[in-house]
DNA sequence: TATCCTTATCGTCGAGCTGACGATAAGGGA
DNA sequence: TCCCTTATCGTCAGCTCGACGATAAGGATA
């Protein structure tokens, strides 16, 4: 073994911050304001700091970037990508994180937030900078699996919701439709997926609908699966 | 934003190769020969070089450790570990990769696998160096998940091999027997996991059984769940 | 050779789950 | 009051699952 110093890197996160807004399944991005790839759309993120470890930075980063404070968001880390020509300006490793959002009003005046924007996440890619196009898709698989597995559709939704707000969270994700009356059985009948709160939300037309919470549940069992 | 140079890092990768010998989920390991925590057990791996990606140093390392060559490992990354003491050398982040291999003899004399062993995954934890024991963890973790949805199984076998070895696989990695008859009928029916070869083997007792190859499928759908 | 042991493979069966879809409930607006 | 919309509950045939019996096909042994 060789001994030490070895090659040198930066260490950045790159966000991946999801929401659902109306039917459609959207990611955060911004406008690159300095070179390289000055004005393409690229991830949020930044270099990590001293005595920061890769959550720490990535919730930093995601309060810089949201405007937003004081929410608990999900966060979850995808993988990392170092290929040596990743970026022009030298070796820069990138530990790319999932975040999920509820559909929030974001404050975006005298923030960073100011040059962020919600795309849809379209297949085939939205041309970002770098290998962010790679990374957001590798994000946008993780977190279709994940609505399998786990609550994760939960973390789209406010502290209460209807079963057709966390159905339309799969179905803008998964980009599929899914029947409402099979989705409401299985959402409330998976053990401690939701707990329903006693309270009623009267939707702008139709039937009121009963509100629920996020359960206890850590992983859903039996999973919530994909249709093929 | 601030401008470079940021935090400097040292890149590693190490590597969680598993296999099942016998009735065992094993991981091999390493006695370092070096401070810091010299003497005790850790998993293999080391810094990447000069124009190398991640998986580059993965396959060099995994080639390295084992003293195999023109093997076709499984390789796949797990995750990203960099906390700002986990190292008490410096700043050093490390991407771990999960590598399974058949059950093979492997060459020791003259290369760096003289100093490597199998040890059988135990619950609790091996004592490793670093956070090798977290990082074990969560890469067994998912090895599990990964026979449920992907045909990761037939990674831990040879190019031929019979359903009792898949099953052995199965059973050895989760922990839990299976039903034989249940696991034949679901193996050799879900689409794409196994071909069979037409070959027939003879176990040391028992009726010969049929042989089967990976097949094309890179998912598993149904997937092969674990019993609750 | 006949018997036994072992493992492989095929069948069977009832419970439970799935998707398709009918029926009813409960709000607002015309 | 009627109608439109969404929520929620039921029904039902088909499928899958786990438990387990039955048979096949080797070698070992009496």
């Amino acid at each position: 073994m060789i001994e030490r110093p070895h090659l040198s890197f930066e260490l950045a996160v790159d966000l991946v911050v999801c929401t659902v807004r109306g039917a459609a399944f959207e990611v955060l991005l911004v406008e690159r304001g300095v070179e390289p790839y000055l004005g393409r759309l690229a991830l949020p993120g930044g270099f990590l700091r001293a005595g920061e470890d890769l959550i720490d930075a990535a919730v930093r980063e995601l309060a810089e970037e949201t405007g937003l404070s004081g929410l608990d968001p999900y966060l979850e880390q995808v993988r990392t990508y170092a290929a040596p020509d990743r970026d022009p300006r030298g070796r820069v490793a990138t530990v790319a994180y999932l975040a999920i959002l509820p559909d929030l009003p974001m404050p975006t005046a005298g923030t960073d937030a100011a040059g962020a924007r919600w795309e849809p996440v379209r297949r085939g890619g939205l041309g970002l900078a770098f290998d962010h196009d790679r990374i957001l898709a590798d994000a946008v698989e993780q977190a279709r699996r994940l609505l399998e597995n786990t609550p994760l559709a939960t973390a789209f939704c406010r502290t209460e919701f209807t079963i057709a707000e966390l159905r339309a969270v799969y179905e803008a994700v998964w980009g599929v439709p899914l029947d409402p009356r099979n989705f409401h059985r299985k959402a409330t009948g998976l053990p401690g997926f939701v707990v329903p709160t006693g309270e009623m939300r009267s939707p702008p037309t139709g039937r009121p609908a009963a509100l629920f919470r996020r359960g206890p549940a850590t992983a859903l069992y039996p999973p919530l699966q994909r249709p093929a």
